[in-house]
RNA sequence: GCCCCUGUAGCUCAAUGGAUAGAGCAUUGGCCUCCGGAGCCAAAGAUGCUGGUUCAAUUCCAGCCAGGGGCACCA
């Protein structure tokens, strides 16, 4: 739509200001209804140009853009913007889409023919499945949607933390510590070690050296090391498969950094004979042109690697199997520099010229005085969240009336819908890139703007359309004078949708689908409050209600459905 | 010390250089003879400070103040 409009302004100056180039102009939405559906500033650019009073140019621009029929009206307004408005047309035509296409709708194929890999949640082995990797997992997996429904073809890696320097030193504590069969460790208590060492490790250095030993032994294959890292590597896996499950985060590839550990010596070889990498203090390491970035280590002076390394086989293992168009790292942004330093190095490297590389980072959950350390064992555990909130949901399904008639099977489900719903609505809805503060009244919260209140705005809808009969589009001849505000309100933002998908993706920002079906939602309900659909005035009237209730019930679900979040029948 | 990010209502968050800065929570006051009250309405309340660029700045630039993150053998 957007696009249309563009070309039309486009057409329009080239007919009337011939010989004046105008790069960028913006068409947005005015943030009052009353202003229109679409505004242009073009007015103002063409001004500055030509030294002439944009009003003028504004009026000038808007009589010969009248002519066309999907606006029902074009106004100029002080101090020079030009503001369209829709027919009504428009918006019927706009709602036999969404007829049409269902959970289709929306999608586009703008990605067709491109490849997108996404690397997200990628947690880390032996440490348990912390608040702060539900943002990675959440957003990755929002992101994940957000490019196959826009035509994409995606791969989803979960990027597995299990190589490096923390085996050494949780194997060196498991044999210093340990009291049970390794088998038997649960990843709490893993972490207790883990947490113990560093500890101990502040009040006697020496430890980290002797982690670092039983480190280099597990990267050289001794055979002890080996049997107890894939032990821990089994013991974690079955725990984050809970998590995914009751998440719903799916993979199509499980890849960990150990994958990548018999290509780590080619790397190595290639960074010393294209002389990238050099000597220093007996590490090997990689120094950026104009010292833009700080130096970074490849090969530790005790021979082993980073995970720096490990990224860089990643990378090379990625373009060749799949020759990727993006690859999006969603990762936080404490690794920001990381990244950074990585994505310059590929770039020495000449290995690609295609692919772009992006690190979403995510800013962190903090409490209110700082930043969770998993060494300290501050750690929030998303399963204790999850289950708080699946709780809470329930207290809130048993003094419900509606949900009298439900078997104990289904308020279980229900729960755990809404429950995880709204803990990942929580996150979602926020800007990515921004830290959040961890706030167990706020996670757990079930009304207001979450993702429970989205969900059951979806059921109400299901609800009267249950009660109604068929209603029809084609029946629908409402003259505009017919139809109350509220509703006029609603048409006016449902067409965005499939612009504002578009959008969260080329961002990699989820919350702006937040934004929108809240406010979608908001307006329904405050429709839904004033006016009868079942018993409303006339016939006409009813079918057009219906079909409203019908198109906002669909938007919903497709919205939920790209963040992730499942919609339940009743609640 | 150097580099990066963030400062919006009491709290937690929105806002693609645009027109009167939006919500939620909390507070106060209203709304169930009516389609699901996990709802609806109303009240009150905010751009850290100082400059600059611009027709227009929460948004861009500079400085200051405050908070956070990162900077060689953790990932």
């Amino acid at each position: 739509m957007k696009e249309k409009i563009k070309k039309t302004l486009e057409d329009s100056v080239k007919t009337l200001f011939p010989g004046i180039k105008i790069q960028k102009f913006q068409i947005e939405h005015p943030e009052r209804k009353e202003l229109g559906d679409y505004s242009t500033n073009l007015a103002f650019l063409i001004a500055k140009e030509l030294k002439e009073k944009p009003i003028e140019i504004a009026n000038r621009i808007a009589t010969s853009v009248k002519k066309e029929k999907i606006f029902e009206r074009v106004e100029v307004k002080e101090p020079g913007f030009i503001n369209f408005f829709f027919s009504l047309d428009f918006f019927f035509k706009e709602l036999k889409k969404i007829f049409k296409k269902k959970e289709n709708y929306g999608k586009s194929k703008i990605g067709k023919g491109k490849t997108v890999i996404i690397d997200y949640s990628s947690p880390n082995i032996a440490k348990p499945f912390g608040i702060g990797h539900l943002r990675s997992t959440i957003i990755g997996q929002a992101l994940y949607n957000l490019y196959k429904f826009l035509g994409y073809k995606v791969i989803g890696d979960n990027h597995l933390g299990d190589w490096g320097t923390q085996f050494g030193k949780l194997i060196f504590a498991i044999k210093k510590w340990g009291k049970k069969k390794i088998d038997d460790y649960s990843v709490n208590e893993l972490e207790e070690l883990y947490v113990k060492f560093h500890k101990e490790a502040e009040k006697n250095p020496q430890l980290e050296e002797e982690g670092r030993k039983w480190f280099k032994k597990l990267e050289e294959g001794e055979r002890e090391a080996r049997k107890i890292w894939k032990t821990l590597v089994k013991i974690s896996l079955k725990e984050f498969e809970r998590i995914y499950n009751l998440l719903g985060v799916k993979f199509d590839v499980v890849l960990g950094e150990s994958f990548y550990e018999p290509m780590l010596k080619e790397i190595i070889e290639e960074l010393k004979k294209k002389k990238i990498a050099k000597e220093s203090q007996g590490a090997l390491i990689i120094e950026f042109p104009n010292n833009e970035f700080p130096p970074v280590i490849v090969q530790k002076s005790d021979g082993t690697t980073t995970y720096f390394t490990r990224d860089l086989a990643t990378i090379k293992y990625r373009l060749k199997r799949w020759n990727p168009d993006l690859i999006i790292y969603e990762v936080g942004v404490d690794q920001k520099l990381h990244f950074q330093q990585l994505f310059k190095t590929v770039e020495i490297l000449r290995w690609t010229k295609k692919t772009k590389f992006v690190h979403v980072a995510h800013g962190l959950y903090r409490t209110k005085t700082g930043k969770f350390s998993t060494r300290k064992g501050e750690t929030v555990h998303l399963e204790d969240v999850l289950n708080e909130a699946i709780e809470r949901a329930r207290e809130i399904i048993e003094k419900s009336e509606t949900s009298r008639g439900l078997t104990e099977k289904e308020k279980e489900k229900i729960s755990k819908i809404v429950g995880i719903g709204a803990v990942k609505y929580n996150d979602l809805s926020q800007h990515p890139s921004k830290d959040i503060v961890f706030d167990w009244g706020k996670v757990l919260n079930l009304k207001g703007n979450s993702a429970p209140y989205l969900q059951y705005t979806f059921v109400r809808c299901q609800s009267v359309l249950r009660k109604a009969k068929k209603s029809q589009i084609e029946n629908c001849k409402l003259r505009i004078e017919k139809l109350k505000k509220e509703e006029i309100e609603i048409l006016r933002e449902i067409y965005k949708f499939p612009e504002i998908v578009q959008d969260a993706a080329e961002k990699f920002s989820p919350n702006l689908i937040c934004n929108f079906v809240f406010e979608l939602a908001r307006n329904y309900n405050f429709f839904y409050d004033i006016y009868p659909i079942l018993k409303a005035e006339d016939k006409e009237i009813k079918n057009f209600r219906l079909l409203l209730t019908k198109a906002v019930a669909q938007i919903i679900q497709n919205s939920l459905f790209l963040l992730g979040i499942e919609v339940p029948k009743r609640m």
